[in-house]
RNA sequence: UCCCGAAUAGCUCAGCUGGUUAGAGCAUCUGACUGUUAAUCAGAGGGUCGCUGGUUCGAGCCCAGCUUCGGGAGCCA
């Protein structure tokens, strides 16, 4: 195959009048003699110039939105408005037809939902081609940061045969035959016949694993797909999601939201700084579509504004009881505007809760801290007591604006007999889970961790409403199409 | 899983109080034009009104159930 040169590199070239191959595939063909051809290099098309007069009247029919083609021409600078330079064909080929009476994409704006039911075909639109770039080199970030602080990339498993965790509802794994089940006498399901000999499950979380290569090299991260059999039918939530999981021995609560602060500004500078294109396309698509909502219902900045609001300030950072109190306060609490009224400490708090904090008191960021332990899991460090006899632990959830929680954490419980307590009173087998306790059994040792959602980041960074619209095939609920 | 809403042409939608042959814009096709920018102009084709049942002389429209989708809540990242 011909050497062809990415549409991207000669959009921005200076040297005219040399001759150049482009593959793409044709977007629009207007005018029986300008085609704008897409190679996913960049979002921009480049426009290439046929002379119908000269071609095949067969050949020019075959130039359909989504046909795959070659084009050999000299560059020129163009000769018309509304581009800088054109390609003047002397060759094309038709790599792959398309026939036009077929193909769902058309050259005019599509509906979100519409395009989530051709997956598979949103790749070629300017949205998902912004979406996704944007996404690669926010994955790429995650690593380059971890990697310069010399972090070790630990994969953990996907296929687990630990139930207890407590993240969510797993997904089973097993090779049984569903049509002939083995059972025990009493009726059970037999897994000693199953593939590994136990009952397994997809994982919710590596954190558990992390946790014990925390324990050898210090500093590790994952970063792998995570799975969640909830019936979550929201535009947060996702069955198959890829999350960041960092555990670090020798860390505290503090050094934890240090460095998921740090972390955070540091992926989405990255965005702002390599896919300058990418986000001021979104930035504009995002403003076009504020223009048909109500003026009460806009948003007070632009993503490029809201990403770098967010890298200028510093996450305000509460402790759970300062949170309820600034909420027992607030004025949709004192007028009932609430649908959950706060009145006592010990609530779980509700997203319209953690949306008035960010979006209306704080108006960024926030990091809540030191939840009643009651309400978190048992892996959290405990505090001693406070002059109320209230009792939390030294968890931390990161909320965005628009996303809500982003990362949760925790300092780690390293004391055994502490953590061998709090597995007991929420019944949770130790028997099981020996090989985590053994960390604690030897040099055990002060660490810390969080989990970051990563569609979630792209979310926020992406400015994308639906997180459906962020991965390329979303699992969820009745939905697993491709 | 719960609450609310929706489902009509390839897409986005309109369709009045239940009444004859279900409409528009875009897309597609045909022709014209030929430096266009989601080209323009003229014309044409295109429908199991989500599915099942019910009410009615008569249902796209009313009722029930189901399915799917969207928004919100819960669970959470």
């Amino acid at each position: 195959m011909a050497k062809r040169t990415r549409i991207k590199d000669l959009l921005n070239t200076t040297e005219f009048n040399i001759p150049v191959t482009v593959m793409g595939w044709i977007r629009t063909f207007r005018n029986n003699q300008f085609l704008a051809i897409n190679d996913g290099s960049c979002i921009n098309n480049i426009q290439a110039v046929i002379d119908f007069t000269n071609t095949d009247e067969a050949l020019l029919k075959r130039l359909t939105t989504g046909a795959s083609v070659s084009v050999i021409g000299d560059l020129i600078e163009s000769l018309g408005k509304g581009q800088r330079v054109e390609i003047k064909v002397t060759t094309l080929e038709i790599l792959g037809d398309s026939d036009a009476e077929k193909f769902p994409l058309q050259p005019k704006k599509h509906s979100l939902e519409f395009l989530r039911e051709i997956a598979h075909l949103r790749f070629r639109t300017n949205t998902f081609n912004a979406v996704f770039k944007i996404r690669h080199a926010l994955a790429f970030a995650v690593h380059q940061f971890f990697n310069e602080k010399g972090f070790v990339y630990m994969h953990t498993p996907i296929i687990t045969a630990s139930d207890a965790e407590g993240a969510g509802e797993m997904f089973r794994v097993s090779t049984i035959d569903p049509d002939n089940i083995p059972r025990n006498e009493d009726g059970s399901i037999n897994y000693k016949e199953d593939f590994f000999g136990k009952a397994t499950n997809l994982t919710v979380s590596g954190q558990l694993e992390g946790e014990l290569a925390a324990m050898a090299f210090g500093d590790v991260y994952t970063f792998g797909p995570t799975f969640r059999a909830e019936n979550s039918n929201t535009t947060r939530h996702l069955a198959e999601f890829w999350m960041i999981e960092p555990e670090m021995a020798f860390y505290d609560l503090n050094d934890n939201m240090d460095l998921a602060e740090e972390l955070l500004k540091y992926v989405i500078r990255y965005a702002i700084d390599n896919c300058a294109e990418e986000l001021d396309f979104l930035k504009n698509r995002l403003l076009e579509e504020e223009k048909i909502k109500p003026q009460a219902e806009r948003s007070e900045l632009d993503l490029l504004t809201k990403l770098n609001f967010c890298l200028e300030n510093n996450f305000e950072r509460l402790t759970y009881t300062e949170a309820i109190q600034i909420l027992r306060n607030s004025k949709p609490n004192q007028k009932k505007q609430f649908k959950y009224l706060i009145d006592s400490w010990g609530a779980d708090l509700q997203s319209e809760h953690e949306r008035y904090l960010v979006e209306k008191h704080f108006k960024k960021p926030v990091i809540l801290t030191n939840y009643p332990a009651e309400i978190k899991s048992f892996y959290m460090r405990l505090n001693d007591p406070d002059d109320q006899g209230r009792t939390t632990v030294r968890a931390m959830d990161i909320l965005f604006p628009g996303i809500g929680e982003i990362i949760g954490g925790s300092q780690r419980e390293e004391r055994l007999e502490k953590l061998e307590q709090r597995m007991d009173d929420l019944h949770i087998p130790k028997e099981e889970m020996s090989w985590y306790l053994d960390t604690r059994r030897f040099g055990s040792a002060p660490h810390a961790g969080f989990g970051l959602g990563f569609e979630r980041l792209v979310l926020f960074v992406t400015g994308m409403t639906n997180i459906r619209d962020v991965i390329p095939f979303p699992r969820t609920p009745k939905n697993a199409e491709f």
